[in-house]
DNA sequence: CTCTACGCTGGAAACGATTGCGGTAGCGAC
DNA sequence: GTCGCTACCGCAATCGTTTCCAGCGTAGAG
């Protein structure tokens, strides 16, 4: 019942000692072995539950070179979506027996170097990685020197052997394209996100082919990639407003994207859903309760996570690394009405 | 340059062998021991560096007895808050030289006891805690039986050395219920959160230090405590609502209740600030650029978690244990003004 | 009775690092 | 020449497990 040694843990050894048999048979018996009697199979599992012993997972990974410890690189939790995929990924991992431990980038590529040499040294299993550019220079080493399965979310690098979740942005984008220019929009604007990245891409490639159908150009200087954060965002979000001839309708993508563009309609006492039409790419939780009626391109936080989870489990079962492909759908709510 | 040993790792062995000399010399030169000559230290850097040689945290951790990894179980990471939380209290840590671990109790007792048995078995250094309840069965065993410093979010339990974040829920509650009650309001109904928490006591505090200032009883009919997620909260917004004499004014304890007095109002067709004055307790991120006009108590995530890895790390450092508190405040906005 | 087979157990070698201790070489002092 | 000191290096034990291998006792077969 209680501990023999005082403050101290016990270890196998103490409960061999206890059940008066060999280090190996504790393993064995406490590992479900076969070779093991029932006599002594009772003695152990006594003995280890009247010491109160837990087995250190430090020792059993330094012996079977298995951390089941998987890696997760994230540019920043703090976005809400990355939040919910973050807790449906770590569920999916826990149910599988593996832990997930958490490092934020901060957005900057020398703490995404680092953080992947952390992970290599703390010999994870695997790693799911949000990476902050596709280009980044340390990127090559990083993915060929890590030693086990890595799955990208949202990035494509080529020319390596490593799992993707991607979303397909595109696909959204263009049924949103579409239906501003069905109802007669031509200076759409849109905010894309930084280009050297997957999901710019694949938004870009919808906007075209929607415009493609309709035999149309898409309108260049109406068109914004780049990094778009905060501060950075309202003062292009002001500038693409006062465009000459005005856009009628914003296609914004990212929070920071959102968040500018709402502030500067905000300035211009212009109304959303009247005045101009707005589509977000990637919509908040809970936004219909609170953010109200904001059209938006819709993936599913969860389902990713989960399928990130999978593709790792997946090469850690020795599975050759794929791609997998999420769909976006494109929620239509109030704010993608108006604008002429 | 090239790896020797093909796709092997290499070991300490690996190098004391490139570079001619014994195991011991090649850790003490890597680690900074001060019994290092020039000459050896720069033969031992060089092969290392000729390997690719990384250190294998794993077996540091067998030896020294120390994982350099805090565990952070928490109730749900997918809410806005604890994401912030999370982030912040993670760069803490990696700043000085820890990593987090991840866990998700989903809101079940029985998962939170399973998961702080993992993290015991991991060994970690240390642990970051948001309890679902204060009583649960579990509870006391999982806090003693740690064997590492321990700090809970916004929780106190009685009778146990372990460090704890509070915030100070009283404090901006009771600014906010003495303007509503100044304005005249007489009947606001509560809604305060489960009742085996610290943060539904603390904010019943505030409540009745405001009445007790104006020489009133608390409205014990429209006070609500109990867990409110999702439906139940709409369910339990509906009925207070309708109440009679009807509450002019509510304060909402949580995201569900928020959700739920949110989409209560708009199905009476009640418009907040106008119709009926709403103050939430806890607000979002962004919440001034989406959900725009909510009067709030606020708290800082960032620095709850930065305090959270501070006392971690005090602990560490082999400091007794401390409760810390962390202010709020009352920011007025639109909503709770108007219901007469 | 002897030989083999089998079921179970214990001993010991790993896994990859750190560290106390003992040893050696060099050098200055006497 | 000898002694002692310092600076440095290597050996081996150790952290807590798992697992291979050998041994042992019993039983069954010949």
């Amino acid at each position: 019942m209680e501990k023999e040694g005082g403050s101290q843990r016990a270890t196998i050894r103490d409960v061999a000692a206890r059940a008066g048999v060999a280090l190996s048979s504790v393993s064995r018996a406490l590992s479900g072995h076969p070779d093991v009697s029932d006599e002594m199979r009772k003695r152990v599992e006594e003995a280890a539950r009247a010491l109160g012993y837990e087995p250190n997972l430090v020792a059993q990974s330094l012996r079977s070179g298995v951390t089941r410890t998987i890696g997760f690189v994230i540019r920043d939790i703090s976005s809400p979506m990355f939040a919910l995929l973050a807790r449906s990924c770590e569920q999916e991992l826990r149910r599988n027996g593996y832990s997930m431990i958490l490092v934020n980038s901060d957005g900057n590529v020398d703490n995404e170097a680092r953080n992947f040499a952390l992970l290599r040294r703390r010999r994870v299993d695997g790693i799911i990685a949000s990476l902050v550019a596709e280009d980044s220079p340390y990127l090559q080493k990083n993915l060929t020197a890590a030693h086990c399965p890595i799955v990208l979310l949202d990035r494509q690098v080529s020319g390596l052997k490593v799992s993707a979740v991607l979303s397909n942005h595109g696909a959204g984008v263009y049924l949103a394209t579409k239906q501003l220019l069905e109802r007669g929009h031509r200076n759409i604007a849109f905010i894309t996100g930084s280009s050297n990245v997957y999901p710019t891409r694949s938004r870009l490639e919808g906007i075209e082919r929607a415009f493609r159908e309709f035999k149309l150009e898409v309108p260049q200087d109406l068109l914004a990639t780049g990094g778009f954060d905060s501060d950075y965002a309202l003062a292009h979000a002001r500038a693409l407003i006062h465009k000459t001839p005005a856009p009628t309708a914003i296609v914004a993508g990212g929070l920071g994207a959102l968040m500018g563009v709402t502030k500067a309609l905000k300035e211009s006492n212009l109304e959303m859903g009247k005045d101009i039409a707005v589509v977000a790419l990637d919509e908040l939780p809970y936004i219909e309760v609170f953010s109200g009626d904001i059209s938006t391109v819709y993936r599913d936080p969860e389902a990713i996570g989960r399928e990130a989870a999978q593709l790792v489990l997946e090469g850690l079962a020795g599975k050759a690394p794929r791609e997998s492909v999420i769909d976006t759908l494109f929620v239509e709510r109030g704010s993608s009405a108006g604008g002429l």
